[in-house]
DNA sequence: AGCACGCCGACT
DNA sequence: GTCGGCGTGCTC
């Protein structure tokens, strides 16, 4: 039933009286159409072309084309066929139509537009929209993957970080897999009983934490796990706990090793049938079918890396972030959420309970503390002492006093306490990360190579050639200002060959190394020395008698807000797999006694160190304290944003300075152009509270921006990770 | 981002 | 009188 003059069929009347003018020039058209908006036109039918009949009830798709693109970041109004009515449910994935190619009004026909995916988000009964609507192309598939709490929780992570739902999506719903689709998920098994409280006992207020949400409450924690394999085990049981009061949980973890231990926990727990595993590393299909089987509710519990912060778990108890210091926990596709960020949006607006662990604290960890927003669940000092093994340092002074140390490489102190604890077991050496500019110090005291304009850190370039890393100027004529040395070493070379010595002087003791390439699992408890990169750390069946932590001027030495929380959390994550003191476990740090991190480990107290780093913080006005966006570009481009952004009132915008190259070539992209245009970097500082007005401005500057197009593109980041 | 529309100059 | 440059604006 195609009308006379191949107009689009109205279904009904022409509601908006704008219908009849369709077939006029293109120019009175467009007036009176923009005339009818103005005024307010009532609510448009939908009609479609081609005269294809429509969905009785509820005619119209809002949908979300998946685009990133920040000015298509709304919904658009589609007419639904008769012939999809039914599978066009809210949440569905869809094809439509979009694009200026279906504009040409000519004879009526809407052709071109290409086919893009979207996202069917609700259904109703009329369109704002006043021209006419195209009709859906597809309903992809009947399974509606996008709930009203997903969506709303996308939306609000879009708007926390300036980026377009769309992107946000793309992290939260992964690919269609059509076989993981249409295997059926079973129903779920009854909710558990309440756990034993176990080892929760150890923590203060533990036990009362596993109650509450067991009776169904919404705790809020940070968590400071004592050192030891526990942690995996009482994760699983606050699940369990959650579980038992008949709804969902879910445990963020930083990686593949950390996920396998919650794993194991929770089967040992509840058997093999109550959770699902998120990886992204499990392939297409079996990632979403884990995926769909907690969507469809056949599974309450979820663990997973980063990308699982936004499984859809039915009726949401619990959020769970292990270690939210680790750098996994941060997306690295736009709009670059964090784990702990996306889960605190998820028990304010789910209010669920909220568990954020670790063996360390970060600044934002003790930030939730003061604010009130969480309520610390720590153990006392004794069983603190109990459990953590003893500490002891080994500074550049006792270095300079130690004969034997600048013969052998090695300080006394560290040679002992490996001699021992091979005796007893197997003895931990962690050594800086290969790939780690190699700093610079002087080969008979010591001492930090040091810029003599700058005082910044000499890095090596190539054999011989020495570069300052904060101005870049050369140094062609070294020498140590303290004792007028003349011959420099490369610590983290040194590192690496004092352990490769280590291993000369115990010929009778196996050298296992762990690292980026081979990432060991496990060693068992007999004596051998195990060389491990930072985070790559083996557990030590019964615990390492001893460790040896020979990078910490790797730790301490970059010139980043976090460097001190950083090398803490690291020091901290490999002696807390070593036995406690009472056991004899001993742990050597080669650094500087008199520094804060190290005094941090020396006690025990990552919160300590956190609350001090938060006050420092809070008085410098930095993150998290303030909040802080990077915009980075051409010169040209950057003045041209700042100038048309409306930021907040009590925005400071701090630069521009040159972008770090290092900086520079991570935000490249793949087969993007390469970054040889200089580019610059502005911070913009807001004071709490102002955060969500400053992402506004930016994404809506940067709307406006897009939406122009042709111009070059600024990069937004809001909660840079690392600020120089 | 694409892509069409529209208003300008060079051509058959 | 017609073709085609790219500057501008829209995409249901």
């Amino acid at each position: 039933m195609s009308s006379a003059n191949g107009r689009p069929e109205g279904e009904g009347a022409d509601a908006d009286g704008a219908g009849g003018a369709e077939g006029g020039p293109p120019e009175q058209l467009a007036l009176i159409r923009e005339t009818v908006r103005r005024a307010k036109a009532p609510k448009a039918k939908p009609r479609t072309w081609r005269g294809a009949p429509l969905a009785k009830d509820l005619p119209v798709a809002r949908v979300l084309v998946d685009k990133g693109v920040l000015h298509l970041d709304r919904y658009f109004d589609y007419a639904v066929p008769e012939d999809l009515d039914e599978a066009a449910r809210p949440g569905v994935r869809v094809r439509v139509r979009f694009g200026a190619g279906g504009r040409t009004v000519r004879g009526g026909r809407r052709e071109g537009g290409g086919l893009i995916d979207g996202f069917l988000v609700e259904r109703v009964a009329a369109s704002d929209y006043a021209g006419p609507l195209a009709a859906l192309a597809q309903v992809v598939s009947p399974e509606p993957v996008l709930g009203p709490e997903l969506l709303g929780l996308a939306r609000a992570v879009a708007d926390r970080y300036a980026g377009s739902l769309a992107d946000v999506l793309q992290l939260a719903v992964p690919p269609r897999h059509a076989r993981a689709e249409s295997r059926d998920s079973p129903p779920p098994p009854p909710a558990p009983a309440a756990p034993d409280p176990g080892s929760w006992r150890r923590y203060g207020r533990g036990a009362d934490f596993l109650a509450s949400l067991a009776a169904g409450g919404a705790p809020r924690a940070v968590w400071t796990a004592l050192p030891g394999p526990g942690w995996a085990e009482e994760i699983a049981r606050a699940v369990q706990a959650t579980l038992a009061s008949g709804r969902g949980a879910l445990v963020v973890v930083p990686a593949g090793r950390p996920t396998a231990r919650v794993d194991a926990a929770l089967r040992t727990l509840l058997g093999d049938d109550r959770h699902a595993v998120l990886t992204a590393d499990a392939g297409p299909e079996r990632r979403y079918r884990e995926w769909l089987s907690v969507r469809r509710g056949a599974v309450r519990a979820v663990v997973g890396t980063r990308a699982a912060m936004f499984a859809p778990v039915r009726d949401l108890g619990l959020v769970v972030v292990w270690d939210d210091g680790d750098a996994g926990h941060s997306d690295d596709n736009a709009p670059f959420p964090h784990v702990r960020e996306v889960l605190e949006l998820r028990a304010s607006r789910d209010r669920c309970g909220f568990l954020l662990g670790g063996w360390t604290c970060t600044v934002e960890a003790a930030q939730l503390v003061e604010t009130g927003w969480a309520q610390p669940l720590t153990a006392s000092r004794e069983e603190v002492r109990a459990a953590a093994p003893l500490v002891r340092t080994v500074g550049d002074g006792d270095l300079a006093r130690d004969e034997a140390a600048r013969a052998a490489r090695l300080p006394t102190l560290a040679w002992q306490v490996v001699r021992d604890g091979l005796r007893r077991g197997p003895v931990l050496v962690q050594v800086p990360r290969r790939g780690y500019v190699p700093r610079m110090a002087c080969a008979r005291c010591r001492a930090p190579a040091r810029c003599r304009h700058c005082a910044g850190p000499l890095e090596a370039q190539d054999a011989r050639a020495l570069r300052c890393a904060w101005c870049g100027r050369d140094e062609g004529s070294w020498h140590c200002q303290e004792c007028g040395g003349f011959r420099l070493r490369a610590q983290v070379v040194g590192a690496r060959r004092t352990a490769e010595e280590l291993g000369r002087a115990f010929p009778a003791v196996p050298v296992r190394t762990s690292g980026r390439e081979q990432v060991l699992d496990t060693v068992s408890a007999g004596p051998a020395l195990v060389v491990s990169t930072p985070g790559a750390e083996p557990v030590a069946e019964g615990g390492y008698a001893a460790a040896l932590l020979l990078d910490g001027w790797a730790m301490l030495g970059r010139p980043d807000l976090r460097a001190g929380e950083d090398g803490l959390r690291r020091w901290i994550g490999a002696a807390a797999l070593v036995r406690p003191q009472g056991e004899g476990g001993t742990v050597v740090v080669v650094a500087e006694p008199t520094l804060r991190p190290v005094q941090a480990l020396v006690r025990w107290d990552p919160v300590g160190h956190a609350v001090r780093e938060l006050a420092e913080r809070a008085e410098l006005g930095f993150p998290p304290v303030s909040r802080m966006a990077s915009v980075s570009g051409t010169p040209e481009a950057l003045a041209g944003f700042l100038a048309s952004a409306e930021l907040p009132p009590d925005a400071e915008v701090l630069g521009p300075v040159p972008v770090p190259a290092a900086e520079a070539a991570r935000g490249r992209r793949p087969g993007g152009p390469p970054a040889a245009e200089a580019a610059e970097r502005v911070l913009v500082r807001v004071p709490p509270g102002s955060g969500a007005a400053l992402a506004a401005a930016l994404k809506s500057a940067q709307a406006a921006r897009t939406a122009r197009g042709g111009s070059e593109p600024v990069r937004i980041r809001i909660d840079p990770p690392d600020i120089g």
